[in-house]
DNA sequence: CCGTTATATGGAACCCATGCCATATGAAAA
DNA sequence: TTTTCATATGGCATGGGTTCCATATAACGG
């Protein structure tokens, strides 16, 4: 590719000419600018940003760090980050970590590597520590990663009390609710906490099933939901994200049980998925694409030296009613 | 952040041999190494990729450009190129166009300053003319985008027979298929028109319906879904992908009719989507993970060099049954 | 003991831009 | 006419690595 000694050569310049046109900077005769565009354009030349980004130790990339992409959480999450980054003049790099800490320590390394301007980070597998050595700009999703990382979150308190009072007010007698195996404790993790808790606040039984998985995939749901049918068959009121609220209603109606005359289901999380299923969900929704736009609004911040007003920000939640509960 | 200098400063050596240690290349005495490589944990050095890059003239970054990352078959697209990337050393950028030409447009000039190895696309608004200047390894899924540049797809022609031929044994008699609204014209579409003509061949009426929508949204397949059934009574089955099939279903539902009883749905595309409905869709499956590898594994040779065999690479659908047809 | 080779290290050009500083010209001000 | 300033342009250090080449010492065979 033609470089930017080329085009001061072919119009006849220096290059301090030729950087002068392409940054519409200083002094420059009307005529001379001309014979480099003409240049420019005759030889297809683009500036090499890898150059510009080096003398400047900045390359206009942020980098987005997630357990999995296609997951409908995610894949939102990425698209709106994506276009928050895009009216920030940023381009946008995306790390699948697949829940393993090999991913996740080597991405870190490869990004610190690669000079990105700021990382946003939706996975939890790493130590905190690792964090540490990263000395670029770091806005967490979800988990809190020491005194100095900035994190963004809902209201999960508020969020797991709501489907509790939800799954209450449809009258269910036992109910199960869905968790993640995650070892870190995130501020996602408290709705579990509070929903059972409130569910024995109001003398209701409340079961913690544990999922196994670690791949967004239908039918790992599926084969939890038939486990769930198989070894529970007293439970009126379930709790469970979007997709695997989604398996159990289905699976349990090949079993006979009609949701929401047999059973209600609370969904979390409030994706496009919770439409699909029929009936459709009751769901928590979380605002994921302000979720998105207050990291990188966050991020952007701190790529440009600013300290953060405040390094928890919490999001509020809303209540979907769909036709899982009464 | 420390250099290669401050290195060499600290470990009393010259740059050279600090390079030698990074590179695992040359001689270096096993004492020279150790005093080097503990230089490099004190100061918390990791080389500049961004120096190494305009070196090498090379960035190990590749770039995918597609009209909206939360669509099912994106987000899959994606999850499975970026893992596909990341086994050939890669890192991934992702480049959200929203169908707009503007976007194509400003991607393609930042990614070829950027001097990215490689670019997927899989957008097809831009003019094909606006490809030949970006002299960048490029792979088109589901485009034809001119004589050098290869195309990835699904055997569309087979895929649109298919849906066909199952509505036709689920005794349709009155069909209508749901497309794009695509000026250029793309295999994808292929599918419409075999679908339309073997229609034709058994004597079934066949309505075109252009989607207006060009953003990813339930309510968008919601409204269209509603207009259909209010101007369409008479229509007993349906050709569309999987979301705007599974707002069908619900939306006739909820008007009284029932599938597969009533009418018939088949869906296209295959992705996770198509379990959740009730019924589940009989759909046509793109495999996109194999499109998303084959894609990758293009681009890695065009990158390496190397002339592809083919240029254009046609991959099988499969038909997968569910409950929307007989 | 000397020429040859393996080992060990550093200097400096190179990758491709940017931008400071020096230099040069023409015009306006003194 | 001389000083001053706006205009115009080029040279070169800089950013942070890599690698070729030159140089130097130690080990080895003859």
């Amino acid at each position: 590719m033609a470089t930017i000694q080329d085009v001061a050569k072919r119009a006849q310049v220096g290059v301090a000419t030729v950087s002068r046109v392409l940054n519409d900077s200083g002094y420059v005769k009307a005529e001379t600018k001309e014979k480099i565009q003409r240049a420019i354009k005759e030889l297809n030349y683009t500036p090499n940003a890898v150059a510009r980004n080096l003398y400047h130790r900045k390359t206009g990339i942020a980098a987005l760090l997630v357990p999995e992409i296609s997951h409908p959480y995610f894949a939102e999450f990425i698209d709106a980050a994506e276009t928050a980054l895009y009216s920030y003049g940023y381009q946008c790099m995306i790390c699948n970590t697949w829940r393993e800490q090999n991913y996740e320590a080597h991405y870190l390394e490869l990004l610190k590597q690669q000079r990105v301007d700021g990382i946003i980070t939706g996975v939890h597998t790493l130590d905190i520590d690792r964090y540490r050595l990263i000395d670029r700009p770091i806005v967490a999703l979800d988990r809190q990663l020491g005194d100095n990382i900035p994190c963004v979150a809902v209201n999960h308190e508020k969020g797991g009390r709501m489907a509790a009072e939800a799954l209450i007010r449809s009258g269910c007698r036992k109910v199960l609710q869905v968790t993640g195996q995650s070892h870190v404790s995130t501020p996602s993790n408290r709705r579990h906490e509070i929903f059972e808790q409130v569910m024995h606040e109001n003398g209701i039984e409340c079961i913690n099933y544990i999922s196994k998985w670690n791949r967004f995939s239908y039918t790992d749901f599926r084969d939890a939901a038939l486990e769930i049918a198989e070894k529970y068959t007293d439970i009126d009121g379930f709790f469970a994200t979007d997709m695997t609220a989604a398996a159990l209603i289905h699976t349990l109606y090949e079993k006979g049980r009609r949701c929401p005359q047999d059973f209600s289901v609370v969904a979390y999380d409030g994706t496009y998925v919770s439409s699909l299923p029929y009936p459709s969900l009751t769901t928590i929704v979380q605002p994921v694409s302000e979720l998105a736009s207050s990291c990188v609004d966050l991020l952007m911040k701190l790529v440009r030296g600013e300290k953060p007003e405040t390094m928890n920000i919490r999001l509020d939640v809303e209540y979907r009613q769909g036709s899982s509960t009464l």
